[in-house]
DNA sequence: GAGTGGTCTAGACCACGAG
DNA sequence: TCGTGGTCTAGACCACTCA
């Protein structure tokens, strides 16, 4: 037995694959769309979950469902030094940058290598493009280390941002994890995203030529619109001897 | 105003942190907790799709709902040869293999790099852990390097599991794509999850040498259980020079 | 057959966006 | 204010698992 949500999101990815949905397109309303395809309205719902899901159409509260402009625009690209140097994260128009002085606790222990309740600092950044907020960053830096230095001082936005594009010294590895998992209600919130979609969890840790992971990045991207992308060059034609 | 479903996850989550509700227990039916919780069974089910989603709960029709064991289990590590060697897949219990031969199309044409129509071979595996399928990988490799060579002839399972295993000419670079979206409704059968969940989408190509694509992998994840590790060996402490 | 989750219905009421 | 999507209700019927 066909599942109706999906026979009805079949239709409309071919409506928009052939066109006559065209993209930046409105979709007629919710309520309509469920009387012409003879549906309830969560069933109808649920089958624009999916289509949401894959990136092709956009829901937009008291507005209506649009065809998205072709594929996805967030790009995170991975192994590289800081996500906000190099346009690693793309051109964002705007980032809201803001720090908090807190202990090391839980995973940021194990994440950063350090002994618990030691001096962190957390630089909050918002990148925001076309209006729109499109990923959310938590950097952990040793108190040590981050713009205020020991103290922990305030520090201006400006400065941050300043301070986040400064060269640092180099640095020896990247570790980096990626996960799909359902956006926490204050990720809903700060990236306006339905709480039916996957967020692409990128946790990263860089560690320097000595050994210290001098930085650790817990950052969030919208599923319907990220990519992640890591490019390994390897090394040399021989030491090919695994298992 | 909370929202109804968070509130409930929030509650199990808990119990589950707080060891009230132990690993590998079974939940109360839906029916049941929709009426401790006084609220309908939709959104009660809602409420434990959020924790399906984080991977703290497994659901299983006809038995109920699960406290999941601990963290997640399937690991991807990307940047290595192909996905079947060195455990870079964790280690599957069964793995499950046939071969379709097939011309290059769509974006196959574009990841590999070569002509439209060239004769491939698609190398479908199916990867089972705990008598669960864990994991769905299609491997599209150029016709004259898949284990039929040139004519595209029938191999058996074991010789397509001894090929994925053999050595092969040196890399020199790996590229791969991660992506978060639901799953298609083969998916959702081969891999036996919840249209609920995302699945984990990566996509990989290897390129020898000579510059050519030898190997295209197209893999799926699902999303309450994968994770998938980059580690980038920064090369050396000089050539810092970008803008 | 009894109990479970999977899908769906036909509404209700609230929150957001634009005129 | 009106139309939109967001959340929720109180059921129904089907499919799967196990005794």
């Amino acid at each position: 037995m066909p599942i109706r949500r999906q026979v009805i999101a079949d239709d409309l990815r071919n409506q928009i694959a052939t066109g006559q949905l065209k993209t930046g397109e409105r979709l007629p309303s919710e309520a309509l769309l469920a009387v012409q395809y003879e549906v309830s309205t969560p069933t109808l719902r649920s089958a624009l979950a999916l289509l949401q899901g894959e990136g092709l159409v956009e829901k937009i509260h008291g507005k209506g469902n649009f065809v998205r402009h072709g594929r996805r625009r967030i790009t995170y690209v991975g192994g590289g030094r800081t996500p906000f140097r190099a346009g690693q994260i793309v051109s964002a128009e705007r980032i809201t940058i803001s720090t908090t002085n807190l202990g090391a606790e839980g995973h940021l222990v194990a994440l950063l290598g350090v002994p618990p309740h030691s001096p962190l600092t957390e630089i909050l950044c918002i990148c925001h493009e076309d209006g729109m907020p499109h990923s959310l960053a938590r950097i952990y830096v040793p108190r040590d280390l981050s713009p205020a230095g020991e103290s922990g001082a305030p520090v201006s936005e400006q400065r941050l941002g300043a301070w986040l594009g400064e060269p640092r010294p180099p640095l020896a590895e990247i570790r980096e994890r990626v996960t799909a998992r359902p956006p926490k209600p204050e990720e809903t919130a700060a990236l306006r995203i339905s709480s039916s979609l996957a967020v692409l969890d990128v946790t990263r840790a860089a560690v320097d030529t000595t050994g210290r992971v001098v930085e650790a990045t817990l950052l969030v991207l919208p599923g319907d619109r990220a990519d992640a992308y890591f490019l390994n060059q390897l090394p040399s034609p021989q030491a090919e001897n695994d298992g």
